[in-house]
DNA sequence: CCGGTATATGCAACAGGTTGCATATGGCAC
DNA sequence: GTGCCATATGCAACCTGTTGCATATACCGG
């Protein structure tokens, strides 16, 4: 049930529509939580039915009507609650890379370089995102106070794992002996 | 399907029964792709039918009869031809935990310390279990040759994972005021 | 004016993973 | 001697996430 919680996380920052979700799951909370439209749209409606959000419809022509939610006090309740209690497991890694890299012979060899090379560079672009966003808005750390200082750590988080995913693939490379 | 790959690949050791690869894939290809033993037990009769696994029947006296798989000729083909044409994705990312940092609050601070701390010692064991599995058999990856070439890639990426964990866990509970 | 992208929401089917339970025996510790 | 753990396999129900499709308009570029 987390969706449902990284949901409300992100509408404590104010009233969202469906669609303003699914885009901010990928600039901001989504480094971490990812979710498709159709997730959310499913979300949604049972935290509704459940009474933890609100929604607000306005009417526009030609268009369907846009649909806007806010947390109610339940599910500030509720959402406080689970941050208080919710057990602390670590996520489950898979990752098909190393599965391929398992299987390394001289057979595929070139293909699993280049599998390792565009590893490199989504880490790269990433790193490259996240230092971003933190020299524009978080280049003060102990000046931030309350749930900013979460989010700081976060993103701080998304850069160690970043930084370490570059390093290790530009030392993949070296071992593998790409040029 | 990855799965059924992993398992494969998992094979390419020797043959092994279920029972096995469960615990297995709690200890080496486990570290990048998790497995309980139910789904590894559907698939190990998906791969039986498809005719990519053999199965080989050991009777016993009271217990159930032993069910020992090797890959055929065809599974050879199959897994070859998935590590070289799988595409590249990168897994999505899902952590709770920074979810709830995002909440952070002088009310649940506490709670989000003890979180990380929890964090922090899972990194540092595994990366003791990983630096441990490195120093007894990659002592020297120079001489390593095919396929362990990239087991031994696979470990360092977990080492490289796990020390940047551990670096962030260490600089979130300073940034916190943890002592 | 035609196609692509953005806005805005949604259904249905499927794939993958989790949880709970069931069976059956042997060995070890308290 | 009772309970717990390891061995060894499996079903069924459920939850979560993915994929493909559908609708309807407006704006922008070529």
């Amino acid at each position: 049930m987390s969706l449902h919680y990284a949901i409300m996380t992100a509408l404590l920052d104010g009233e969202r529509t469906g669609y303003d979700l699914a885009k901010q799951f990928d600039v901001s909370l989504g480094f971490f939580w990812t979710a498709s439209h159709q997730q959310i749209y499913r979300a949604l409606k049972e935290l509704s039915r459940d009474g933890l959000i609100e929604v607000n419809e306005i009417a526009q022509a030609g268009k369907p009507d846009k649909r806007s939610y806010r947390l109610t006090d339940a599910g500030h309740d509720a959402l406080n609650d689970w941050v208080l209690k919710e057990g602390n497991r670590t996520p489950p890694q898979r990752d098909e890379l190393f599965v391929r890299l398992y299987n390394l012979s001289s057979a595929n060899r070139a293909e699993l370089i280049t599998a390792v090379k565009e590893r490199a560079t989504s880490h790269a672009d990433r790193l490259a995102l996240y230092e971003r966003i933190r020299d524009r808005h978080y280049s003060e750390p102990a000046r931030l106070r309350g749930r900013r200082r979460g989010v700081y750590l976060a993103l701080l988080a998304g850069i160690h794992k970043e930084q370490a995913g570059l390093s290790w693939a530009e030392a993949a490379l070296a071992y593998l002996g790409a040029r």
